[in-house]
DNA sequence: TTGATACATCAAGTTTATTTGATATAAGAT
DNA sequence: ATCTTATATCAAATAAACTTGATGTATCAA
């Protein structure tokens, strides 16, 4: 706590790339099965380049993983991450009762 | 799935809440005690107004409460949401295996 | 080797978020 | 009443994120 760790900027930016409302329903896609891009553009009608540009930031994020088929990129969950995220989150339930301030006068 | 729930809205807001690094350190400050925006300020070492907004936006992303003794005003952390958010990203954990792409061709 | 398809990238424009310094408000002390 | 302190809000400036349409690259098919 207090100082910045290398996984705690990792933490934020994984926050910051769910934090779209087109990206978190590419990853609720991802979330039953792995996809290629065009199958993401024609589900979500988004325009190719605006999938794409949202798909380098999650994968930026890590939240993502892509592999190349052919002429084909299928995307998919990097579990791992989204497991590194919900335990951060998971701590501040570990700290049970938050102390009431001391009071400030 | 797929459909934006009222839930997910939620969600979304909080993980852009959290997507800022002053806003996680503020976080991290409330995770071991409530604490008034002065002392906020005099740990982060941060401008009052600057504070003010961020402290808004964690409010706004019902991440944290406020109640005013006095002339100064207590934060603490809404854990109920930070719940909300790790069972969103916990239920990518169960659909398990993801089923890979049935292939494009 | 040409054409089509799938995807990424880029530049310009637009929108949204953040910072800063100034001012407003309200509580408490004098 | 007046002053001080704690905090919020506001307007202007800056910065970051997002969108759009155009172009580039690689793969496959003909």
């Amino acid at each position: 706590m207090q100082v910045i760790t290398e996984n705690s900027i990792q933490v934020c930016a994984g926050f910051r790339a769910l934090s779209d409302p087109l990206r978190m329903q590419i990853v609720e896609l991802l979330g039953s099965q792995e996809l290629c891009v065009c199958e993401l553009c024609d589900r979500l009608n988004v325009s190719q380049s605006k999938l794409s540009f949202h798909l380098k930031n999650l994968k930026e994020a890590d939240l993502v993983f892509s592999r190349q088929q052919g002429r084909w990129i299928y995307y998919s969950l990097n579990l791992t991450q989204f497991a590194a995220l919900e335990s951060y989150l998971a701590q501040y339930q570990n700290f049970g009762k938050i102390r009431p301030s001391k009071g400030c006068e």
